[in-house]
DNA sequence: TTTAAAATATGATATTTGTCATCCTTTAGT
DNA sequence: ACTAAAGGATGACAAATATCATATTTTAAA
């Protein structure tokens, strides 16, 4: 059972409030295990009785509109906790968490979590720090899809690709969506994704091979998605 | 100087976990004053000192996107608190707050704010969960302006003003929001949403008669916004 | 490897939504 | 009560986006 002072998630998440003491019963409660790439973590409407660490990959959180299309709400990467929400909340997940790539993922039991609630205030306030981090962004990208082109979101989600999960040795997007993926970022057809990067391609602000994705003028993308 | 133990705001937001002692700090150090329609309580990028308790009306929380539109993310009516977000994250508004009609609001100082979170475990959970519920419903609001159309969003916006907000004796929305403004909570532009209000009323499903609008067919309605 | 399925690409076209111009109506200030 | 300004309504048109059809490429399974 591995231990958690090193973890990456303790590093970057609410975990870094917890003392020496915490940490070894945190890894005594957890469960550590591997999700294969594409793998649900939780649905939405599950009833989730902790929350997830990320050790490693990349997740999707999406929705299902009545439409029968996906929506993806937020990415998480590895250092992020999931379902903090919902445990707060004590409601079932609002949204399900889907692999983008192969992760190593920790579950602490909500008993836990709530034990360090109520013993360590630094843990608490860190964990509403997120939450209101959250809030925040979900906030900030509503307003973008309420007031920008479909255009516009597509600079924005590459440039956002590109500063959240940075690029390969060749420049490209080391994170890996599919078209469909990145049409339900921006929240538009497939087609429309597909035409508009075939587009941005033929003026030179990106270059595509295959799946790849290298962001060649970033000043432009920039200026279009202001 | 009011007291704060009758007050709608206390029954209805986390200051119910306030006991007497408490209750009675907060009426010390409270600022209680009265809002006209269209006043600014904040702007987007203000440092708040502190919580508003929102004793009577309603306002809306709005942030200003690059395109020079202003977008509505959000309705905050009397019970409610504003700007937890803010003093939780120790930053600046992340949104605007601008009263809708007359208000009456009081201003509790950060400070006595953090004291009943340290000293009162059920007021921080409460606060927590608020964040947790603006959260969630922020979500919501993005997969649907990211995968509805107009005509759903403007059905799915007249049904959600009927139910948070009621009607009159008359059955009009009691809320009352220019063309300008719900345009401002779909996402689309004003002569858009004018028309579409149109086109509700002639389909009978809406009736119109200067400001009021009168929900006819709210089935149709539900149907629409599915 | 071969082959079927899935993903990507693109054209043609329909639909939705935005913009601009103009007119009508209501509201607020003198 | 009068008048200017704001808000609301509507037509004409342009632009953005979705949908459907189909071709091509990539991926994964037998």
């Amino acid at each position: 059972m591995g231990k958690c002072e090193q973890c990456i998630v303790r590093e970057f998440s609410a975990l870094k409030a917890l003392n020496k003491d915490e940490l070894v019963k945190l890894a005594d409660c957890k469960t550590s295990y591997t999700v294969k790439k594409g793998d649900v973590i939780f649905e939405e409407g599950d009833n989730l009785d902790g929350i997830f660490c990320i050790k490693d990959g990349v997740c999707k959180l999406t929705k299902l509109s009545s439409n029968g299309k996906d929506q993806i709400v937020k990415l998480v990467a590895k250092g992020e906790l999931l379902g903090q929400r919902s445990l707060i909340s004590e409601e079932p997940a609002n949204l399900g968490a889907i692999a983008l790539e192969d992760m190593q993922v920790c579950f602490v039991p909500k008993s836990q979590v709530m034990e360090f609630f109520n013993v360590n205030n630094k843990f608490s306030l860190n964990m509403m720090k997120n939450v209101c981090h959250d809030l925040k962004e979900a906030d900030n990208v509503l307003v973008n899809l309420a007031q920008k082109s479909v255009k516009e979101r597509l600079a924005a989600t590459l440039l956002y690709l590109h500063d959240a999960f940075g690029v390969n040795e060749d420049d490209s997007l080391k994170i890996q969506l599919s078209r469909d993926e990145i049409s339900s970022i921006i929240g538009t057809a497939t087609e429309s994704c597909i035409r508009l990067l075939s587009d941005f391609n033929k003026s030179g602000w990106i270059e595509l091979s295959g799946k790849k994705i290298i962001l060649k003028d970033k000043k432009e993308l920039r200026k279009l998605a202001e």
